[in-house]
DNA sequence: GAATTTACTTCAAAACTTGAAGTAAATTTC
DNA sequence: GAAATTTACTTCAAGTTTTGAAGTAAATTC
């Protein structure tokens, strides 16, 4: 691509965008050949981080035209992967910032959102009582819910055996990638 | 994971999370274990998304860090990630829109910055001239080589044949993945 | 050559993020 | 067992980033 082949690089074919904006003819297509991948042009780490940036956006877009179909403007994507990240389970707002990276206070602002929504219940812990405990209101639980089934639609369009496959191997390559950003963040590359 | 498992599901371990707060003491094993994937809880769609927001946000802060490091305070990781996307290339503010998702007064505010600090150079095309041809000064050359420096030692820690190409087969899942979201937020599901 | 489209930019409001400071409960230390 | 420290948050007041609605001006189409 660009970057020069200065960086470790991952095998891959040159990005085919497809374009979000215009006349709609710049369709990409379907199936992006995975052959000829040996003499490819190469990806950096950055590349990645883009594409890593980018998917997030479309997410969230994704996320957003949801909330707006089912009529919820009171949150918005942000405060659905908070909602996302406590899942079935009673968190403390602690364990929360773990698994999202977020800073404190960032969590607080959305928890008071999602709280102001009705989105989530708050119980105060007895055990500790400086711990607020968290999840899901029969409402979160729905629109959770409710976006697994939009999601749902995903399962058809994306179902290829091989697919499913490389991404379960995404997920980890990318898992052990965030540690590494973590640590380097911490104790300075 | 949580989520219950109605959703197309990529097999892995259960996310150890590496603590960003306390004592330090958090930390995750540097080489999470490969095997037992097969028996293993399993990760939606959602968790992915999670996971791409976690690590952007993790990238972001590295690159902030080295912001720091190299004593550059007139812009952030946003900006960076556009001049990592103009990369070595002469682009228009068009195609700059697509490579990043941006919405384009988003990067019209990007440009700005990274005009005024000098980072990039803006030509007005002669052969179009509502269009803007951007590319990077030397300064944002300079930038762009000290980073990938920084990245460098990335390689070091990272560079385990195995670990490159489950990275390779990474980007291709995510950008394939990347495409569908983008389909669906532009054709509704 | 008027109307439309494209390629942006500007502006103002909203959303999000950060960091410093605050509160209150738990724990440790003396 | 009281004082000091630490933990687990929340609040606030800046920032920064993002959005969306309006612009402007050059190209295209009719």
């Amino acid at each position: 691509m660009t970057q020069g082949l200065l960086y470790p690089s991952l095998g891959l074919e040159d990005a085919v965008l497809l374009s979000s904006r215009g006349d709609g003819l710049h369709i990409a297509p379907d199936q992006p050949r995975r052959d000829q991948i040996s003499d490819a042009p190469q990806a950096t780490c950055f590349d990645l981080a883009r594409l890593l940036d980018r998917s997030s956006r479309r997410f969230s877009g994704l996320i957003s035209a949801e909330l707006t179909r089912l009529g919820i403007d009171d949150i918005g994507p942000s405060q659905v992967m908070v909602l996302l990240a406590v899942g079935d389970t009673e968190v403390s707002v602690g364990e929360l910032l773990d698994r999202g990276n977020y800073v404190g206070s960032n969590i607080s602002y959305y928890l008071k959102q999602l709280g102001d929504g009705d989105y989530i219940d708050r119980v105060t812990s007895q055990r500790d009582k400086r711990s607020a405990r968290i999840r899901l209101s029969e409402k979160g639980r729905q629109l959770c819910a409710d976006l697994r089934v939009a999601a749902k639609a995903f399962e058809r369009a994306f179902c290829v055996e091989q697919d499913l496959r490389d991404l379960a191997t995404a997920f980890q390559a990318l898992h052990r990638l965030e540690l590494m950003w973590a640590n380097a963040a911490r104790y300075g590359v």
